[in-house]
DNA sequence: TTGTAGGCGTTATCAC
DNA sequence: GTGATAACGCCTACAA
């Protein structure tokens, strides 16, 4: 396995007969002036060479790597990994790279990752790691050193934020279980530090008040975004208010515990209780009996995260704040059809 | 939002009255030969200035970037985001960053990302993209210009392999439903194309004859890894041997609806029909019912990947087959308990 | 149309 | 102990 040595672009010049120099250009394109000769001469000394610009010096002279970092939950969280594949991509689509970092199970590394990113000269970073969101030395880090985009609130703001509208999500689920019948909806959160559950909650109640009802705080239980901590939730929701009859969900990676747990508490779905989650993961569709949720265009939020961070990059000035990407609700079976109200 | 520039050694070094190599000698740590007065000095300068060093610059000279590539798949498969999460994390336990390409939908741009990683100088790459099995531009890349590791067979070898023991996982499985009681047991398998499919094939029918059965085509049926394709397979299964009793799954992703389509048909799980899948990625326990299967070592592959990179990358000799890493039945409810012979 | 000079920020080698 | 000199591979003027 005799390991290819790298070529140069020195010795590309040297097989064509020419300077380095005009090589780089005529390797390079753009507007070059050179003998229609010597640039296919270059151009076969170069592929019969196998040339490969070496990336690094370029970089050294631009003062530009042409790379985005990311800062990704450690939580394989499928729902966050669909926003940084699409990020990766639409990077990549650019012609840039990524560089990524996940947080180690507690997060308190963010700072740490970085800083990495920041001594490799990434162009920019994009944080995806709902962990950062209350963590000011990254927040520090994000608006000092490079050009950034969250997907997450960032404490003290300065960094541009992409992401959807959450309280239309919440809105939408519990005006959707309303116009079911069902007038007793409890919901597992995500966690309250989260800016998004607290919007999604507020939704919620939107939604419960413009129908009349007061919400209860019997009827909410935190979750953690774990199927185990969405089953804890529900145990605890049934425990509480024995009476309701649809749930709401703030993710379906929850929505898989919650099923659990009542299925373990012998409540039918939809028969007795109803349920709408969030995000529309891939298999989502596929559960017993397959979810009604709310869809969040996590691939769209990645790429349009690129988009802005890139012309962030360009110099070109960035709104803090973009309009939110619009929601849809996806009805399946999980949430049963119109409750006699009789019931 | 005035960005912050980049302080360079020199600047380091002018604060603290020395010549920028003696600045770096000390930065870098290691066998200084310094006075502490001096070392003190420029230690200051340094945190006050907030000097970062520039990697792109150290990496120029070194010839070495301290970063890894990672050929990741498209799919936002839970399995695969383990071992790459995990790999990323233990990459930069060891200094090393990561840089990440994903396969597009059809995975015809593996050859793409893995040049732009070499253009990139990574040290070594890890390719852990199934798509990129029988693609032998790739594995000619990765042969020929820098050290790698795979997760899965590369065409024409010569590239350092780890994973499981995917064999004794279709053994696991199937021993386990025979030792129950089962004789009719179906399997929907991952696509045909990949060894770890046949792999796991294989250790099923071991299992099979080696309880005097024959394995018989009607009992196999052909998933694409998506629960849609479990569902579809598990349909066909039931066509074609409607008295089948048990069926093993080769992956939790696909059993999501594997179960959906029992569902639909009227059989319970396990009463009518047992389960038994593999991966265990982290809701499996939460689904209706708890998932029993064969718990893959996803993490520890991803971290066994960069140990061994690390050590090619390094110069030592790495075999190019290191022993595969042991699986684990988990038992959950999916697959019930013994069965009563009579029926 | 081509080549020359200078520099990007660092590390390494070797005098002093 | 410290600093000068060279080099890493490339790009961007600018001069020829």
């Amino acid at each position: 396995m005799a390991r290819r040595r790298y070529v140069s672009i020195k010795e590309v010049a040297a097989r064509a007969g020419v300077s380095f120099q005009t090589a780089s250009k005529v390797l390079n394109g753009g507007d070059v002036r050179v003998s229609a000769d010597t640039e296919e001469r270059i151009l076969a000394a170069a592929t019969e060479l196998g040339y490969r610009p070496n990336t690094i010096a370029r970089s050294l002279v631009q003062r530009a790597t042409a790379t985005i970092g990311l800062v990704a939950s450690d939580a394989t969280d499928v729902a966050i990994a669909q926003a940084s594949v699409a990020a990766e991509q639409a990077a990549r689509a650019n012609g840039h790279s990524v560089l990524v970092g996940h947080l180690a199970a507690g997060g308190a590394d963010g700072a740490d990752i970085v800083r990495t990113l920041i001594e490799r000269r990434v162009d920019g970073i994009i944080a995806a790691a709902p962990e950062v969101e209350e963590d000011t030395e990254v927040a520090d880090l994000l608006r000092r050193y490079v050009p950034a985009v969250s997907l997450q609130a960032v404490p003290g703001g300065g960094v541009p934020l992409v992401g959807s509208n959450h309280r239309d999500t919440g809105r939408l689920a519990a005006t959707h279980l309303l116009g079911l019948g069902h007038t007793s909806i409890g919901t597992v959160t995500g966690t309250f530090r989260r800016r998004m559950t607290r919007s999604r909650l507020h939704g919620y109640e939107d939604a419960l008040r413009a129908a009349g009802l007061e919400p209860s705080e019997d009827l909410v239980a935190e979750g953690d975004w774990t199927p185990q901590g969405g089953a804890t939730a529900t145990r605890l929701l049934l425990e509480h208010s024995p009476g309701l009859t649809a749930i709401f969900v703030h993710s379906d990676a929850m929505a898989i515990g919650v099923l659990s747990a009542l299925w373990q508490a012998g409540r039918r779905v939809p028969a007795d209780v109803a349920v709408v989650s969030c995000d529309d993961i891939p298999f989502a569709e596929f559960l017993t009996p397959p979810l009604t949720t709310v869809r969040v265009p996590l691939a769209e939020t990645g790429r349009q995260a690129v988009e802005l961070l890139l012309r962030s990059i360009a110099g070109e000035p960035v709104p803090e704040r973009t309009p939110l990407l619009p929601v849809e609700l996806i009805v399946r079976d999980s949430c049963g059809g119109r409750r006699n109200p009789s019931d």
